[in-house]
DNA sequence: TTGTACGCGTTATCAC
DNA sequence: GTGATAACGCGTACAA
C-alpha cells in the first residue's frame, strides 16, 4: 500500500480515530464508495482516478496515464460500482447537470407531451430534468421560482409562465430562463420557443371564412400571453373580411376542461344559433363538447367546434375536434437545442425559435 | 470589519491573490452569493450565519444569538437575494432534497395524475421531485437507474416498474425503493403502494356475472405484474361461476392506445359474438373502442368495454367507459407519507400501502 | 453568544 | 505519468 493516501485513511470510517457513527448507521447504511476508495483499491492516487474516468467519461482517444493504470482503475471502479458523486462535481466545477421543467398542470396532454419529449431531448445531451407543477396557481409559480435557486440548476425552462413579482426577481438571476409557448412578460428578457399564435389564429379564421362560420364565437382566456395572440389574430383576419364578433360572443373561460364546459353553458343559454365556436386550447374545447351535446346541439352538425394544440388524446376519443396542431413532440428538441447553445456560449444565439402548425381539420363540412 | 473572514476574503474574486478568472466570465456571471457573503455584510462570521438562517429555516423558537445578531444576518441575507447551495448542504449534510420518480410514460394520463399528485405531496415535506420518463423501455430503464444514483437522491419511486438486470443491481444500494401500482420482482424488496389488482379484477367479474356477460374477451399485458394480477382475479371469479374465458379470447396488447386498436382488430375479425371486452387499463379501452367502431359494433348497446385507472379524461371524453377507478390523486400523499417515514426511520412502516379502488360504471345496462 | 476549523466528494492545478 | 493539494458552499463540533 503506497503512502499517498494516509491522511484521508485515517478519517475513513475503518480506521476512524475519532468517535465512531452509531452502529446503526455503519450497518444500515454502508458509506457509498468515492474516488478515495477506488484509488485506495486500484493502488493509485485519486487524481489519477478522476483523470481515467473523466476521458473515459469524455470519449477522448489517449488519456496521459498507462494502459495498465487505465485497467486498474476501470476495474476497481466496476468492483466497487463506484459512480461519481454529481454533488461533489457540480460543487467543484460551479456546473449542474440539472435542469428545471416548470409547467401550469402537467395533467394537460400538451404539457405532458412536452415534458416528455423535453426530458428525453435534455437526456440526450446528459442533462436531467426537475419537473415542477404549478397547479395553475401563481403563487405556487413564484415559490418554486425561489426554490429552485437552491439547486443552481442549468437553466429554468417555462412552460407558460405567469408574469410575476417572483418571476421578474429570478431572472434577474444568472440562470439562463426559456419561455415556452408562451412569451416572456414584456420587459423580462429570456429566449422563446413555440408557434406563431397570431399567425394561427389568422389561419382560423381564414378557414372560417370558408365555411362561411359567421356566426361564431369566442371562449378564451386573456390573462394568457399564447391565447391572446391567437384570439388577436382570428378576430383581427375576420375583421379584414367584414365580419365582427360582438363582445357578448366573446367569453372567458380558465384553459381548463371544468371552466370550458361552465362558461359554454353560459354562453349557449344565451345565443342559440351558434355555427362555429373558437376555443382557447383543447382542453376547453372538450368542456364544451358536453355543454353542446346538453344543449340539443349536434356537434359538427350544428355546431363546429375549434380547438387549439392537439392532444395526442384527439385522435381516438375526439373525431369531432378541429384543432390547429401544435408539435408538441417537436418542442423538446427545440428547447435543448436552445438550451445548449446558451450553456456553451454559441456565436448566434437565436432569441425566438418558431415552430410550424398546421390546421388539422377532422371533420370537413 | 473583523479579521475573522481574512483567509477566505483573499480568495474572494474582488482580492484575488490569483490569476483572476477571464474578464467576460466575471462580466456575464457574477458569483452568486455565498454564506461568507452573507456573513462580511453582516459583519459576523460563516457559523452564524447558518445558525440564524438555520433556526428559521426550522421554525424553530429562539435559537443562541442575540435578536440583533439575527436582524443582522437576515437583512442581509435578503439584501443580497442569498439562497442557500442544495448543493453545499447536500454534501456535508449527506441528504438530498430530491427524489427520483420514474415512470414507463407521463403521457399516459394515469402517470401524469400520479405524478402531479406525488410532486405536490414531496413539495409539502420540502422535497422535490425529478422526473424520468423510461418510454415503456426497459433498456432506459436501467440507464436511468444507473445515471440517477449519481445524484444521490433520497429515494426512488418506480411507477409500474421492469423487473431488468438494471434494477436488481440499483435495489442493492442503500437508496430506499418505493414501487407503485406493480409489485417489486420476486427477490426484490422495496416498498408498494397501490391497489388490490386481483380484488378489483374479482370485482369486475363479479359485475360481469350480474349482466350476464359470459361472451367475453380479456385483452392484457401479461409482463405487467399490475395487469395479471387483474386479470387472474377476473379469471378466478369467473371460474367459480363456471364461467370460461377461452384461450382464443385473451389476447395480449402492450398498455397503449395503438396496440389495443391493433390488437382488438385481430380479436374482432375472428369472434363477433363478444357481449363485452375486459381491457388492462383505460389506454387499451380507447384503441378497442375504435376497433369496435370499425367494426360496426355499437359500444354499450352490442358490446360493453371495460377499462382499468379511470383516467380523468373520461368523465369527458369517454362516456361509454366502463373501468375501475384508482384514485391517482391518493398516490402522491400516499407515497410521500410512506417515504418519510422510511427515511425519518419510524417505528411501524408497512411494507404496502393499498389504496381503495371502486367500479365506476357509466352506462348501466 | 460567537468564531475557528474541518470535511463532505469532486475536479483542476501544480510539482515531480 | 503520476501524486499532493487547494478549492467549491455548507453545517457543526469545539473552542473561546
Amino acid at each position: 500500500m503506497s503512502n499517498h493516501l494516509s491522511k484521508r485513511f485515517l478519517n475513513s470510517p475503518a480506521f476512524s480515530v475519532r468517535e465512531p457513527a452509531p452502529s446503526y448507521v455503519q450497518m444500515s447504511v454502508p458509506r457509498r464508495p468515492t474516488v478515495f476508495d477506488v484509488a485506495q483499491l486500484a493502488n493509485v492516487s485519486i487524481a489519477t482516478v478522476s483523470r481515467v474516468l473523466h476521458t473515459q467519461a469524455r470519449g477522448e482517444q489517449r488519456g496521459r496515464f498507462s494502459k495498465e493504470t487505465a485497467e486498474k482503475v476501470l476495474d476497481a471502479a466496476r468492483m466497487l460500482g463506484y459512480q461519481p458523486s454529481e454533488l461533489g462535481r457540480s460543487l467543484r466545477t460551479a456546473k449542474t447537470r440539472l435542469v428545471a421543467f416548470l409547467v401550469p398542470d402537467v395533467a394537460n396532454d400538451f404539457c405532458a407531451d412536452v415534458a416528455v419529449s423535453l426530458q428525453a431531448a435534455l437526456r440526450s445531451h446528459g442533462l436531467a430534468m426537475m419537473l415542477c407543477n404549478a397547479g395553475e396557481d401563481p403563487d405556487v409559480q413564484d415559490e418554486y421560482l425561489s426554490e429552485i435557486k437552491a439547486f443552481r440548476v442549468t437553466a429554468m425552462v417555462m412552460l407558460a409562465a405567469f408574469d410575476t413579482p417572483g418571476l421578474r426577481v429570478a431572472v434577474q438571476d444568472s440562470t439562463p430562463f426559456l419561455f415556452v409557448n408562451r412569451r416572456p412578460p414584456k420587459g423580462v428578457n429570456g429566449h422563446f420557443v413555440g408557434i406563431d399564435n397570431r399567425a394561427a389564429g389568422r389561419h382560423v379564421a381564414e378557414y372560417f371564412l370558408t365555411q362561411k362560420y359567421t356566426d361564431c364565437a369566442i371562449i378564451h382566456w386573456p390573462h394568457s400571453d399564447a391565447v391572446r395572440e391567437r384570439v388577436v389574430g382570428f378576430i383581427d383576419r375576420l375583421a379584414e373580411a367584414g365580419v365582427a364578433v360582438p363582445s357578448g360572443r366573446r367569453i372567458e373561460a380558465r384553459l381548463t376542461i371544468e371552466d370550458g364546459y361552465r362558461q359554454a353553458k353560459k354562453l349557449l343559454s344565451r345565443s342559440k344559433k351558434l355555427r362555429a365556436l373558437f376555443c382557447g386550447n383543447d382542453q376547453v374545447a372538450y368542456g364544451v363538447y358536453r355543454a353542446c351535446g346538453e344543449a340539443g346541439l349536434r356537434v359538427h352538425d350544428d355546431v363546429a367546434i375549434f380547438g387549439f394544440d392537439d392532444n395526442h388524446i384527439n385522435e381516438w376519443l375526439a373525431p369531432w375536434l378541429n384543432t390547429v396542431h401544435v408539435p408538441a413532440t417537436a418542442f423538446g428538441p427545440a428547447i435543448a437545442d436552445l438550451l445548449v447553445k446558451i450553456t456553451e456560449h454559441h456565436a448566434h444565439i437565436p432569441r425566438e425559435v418558431l415552430l410550424p402548425f398546421e390546421l388539422n381539420i377532422r371533420r370537413p363540412a
